[in-house]
DNA sequence: CGACTAACCGAACAGTGTTAGGTTAACTCA
DNA sequence: TGAGTTAACCTAACACTGTTCGGTTAGTCG
């Protein structure tokens, strides 16, 4: 089937089906060939519209990191930190299957380094030293990336009673989904509030 | 060649020229063929000696862990913490490649449960609740594992020029290697101390 | 000496990302 | 209107990947 009437395919298209994708299946869960076929086309077609997966991989996490808030500076700079840090949890929140691939380093990731120069200058407008403003902004990403990373909820909550047994400090009751996800929350907070406060 | 006189492969033997080819080329540059052939032996007799690929990987992640320091507990739970956090860190940035591998989740790999266990019970022999030692440890793998993955060294130090007309506030000197190793450092301790500071 | 096991190998399977070359619809312009 | 170009898809293949199956033989035990 050659050249239909109206595009099947479009950038867009395919980077909210392989999100959906990856929400469902995991990150290993995604295939070109898979992406192709939920869209009801041949892998191939695929590469008129993306480069690689690789780089479809970084426009989905650009667009997944859109939705982080750096409009608090205006107000104050803790207000911005905080902000920040919360929306950007929230945004890695809302597909967490996504995250193990930010691990592999922000190498081609314009809009994480737009946003990080903003923070940044941000912080030297409020008085800080450049060097101490790169120092708190890495700070702030050390908490988001590890709160996303190491997180209750996702680690290992599959089958608690295997733990209970060998593990007697780590009550039953932090596994349990519901709970899990509450201790993930306020675990982030505190380390927030804790690293704000400490500044 | 069927069975040699004296074995040629062990699993430690497979394990550590494993992890010499991850610090070499990187934890996408490690397949079981390439293994194979650096160990002179073809690709299906390692299952002989490792169950599966993921299997592997997490032993090797166990024994790089190992290095971790879970006994300044006995002295002050700070002081535990902060040698534990620093360890820890220690312990990941001398083999930074594997660092993506531990982003998937502690799903199998018992000593760091272990670890995290013996962390939870001295943290209630100080005198915190259950939750609010479950909530410290997980800040403090927070601060650790943000700082393995998004560091400055590994994140993006590749060609500092392609940076510094875009990002006016992000020096160019943030992203020499050395300067960038040394404030992952400092930015380390930065959070690690004002974390514990706030407890 | 015979049986058995342990350690390796060759070949294959199903799957991966990606590319080359082909086919045809839709658009552009004389 | 008709020719030429481009855009969007296809099939087929390549070089990989992790893993398994069925052999072949060296060492070991009874």
């Amino acid at each position: 089937m050659p050249r239909p009437s109206t595009p099947l395919l479009s950038p867009g298209r395919i980077r909210s089906v392989a999100l959906a994708i990856i929400d469902r299946d995991g990150l290993d869960g995604l295939s070109m060939r898979k992406l192709a076929a939920e869209l009801g086309v041949q892998a191939a077609s695929l590469y008129g519209h993306v480069r690689t997966k690789d780089q479809l991989l970084n426009d989905i996490a650009s667009t997944v990191l859109s939705a982080v808030d750096v409009s608090g500076f205006e107000v104050d700079w803790r207000e911005g930190l905080i902000r920040c840090a919360r929306s950007y949890r929230a945004a890695l929140l809302t597909h967490p299957n996504i995250v193990p691939f930010l691990a592999y380093g922000p190498a081609g990731r314009d809009e994480s380094l737009q946003r990080l120069d903003l923070l940044h200058g941000a912080l030297v407008d409020a008085g800080w030293s450049r060097r101490e403003a790169t120092m708190i902004a890495a700070g702030l990403m050390y908490i988001v990336f590890g709160a996303a990373l190491s997180s209750f909820s996702s680690g290992f909550s599959s089958d608690p009673a295997d733990y209970v047994d060998r593990y007697p400090h780590l009550d039953r009751a932090h596994l349990l989904p519901g709970v899990a996800r509450e201790l993930d929350r306020d675990s982030f907070e505190l380390a927030l509030a804790a690293f704000v406060r400490g500044l």
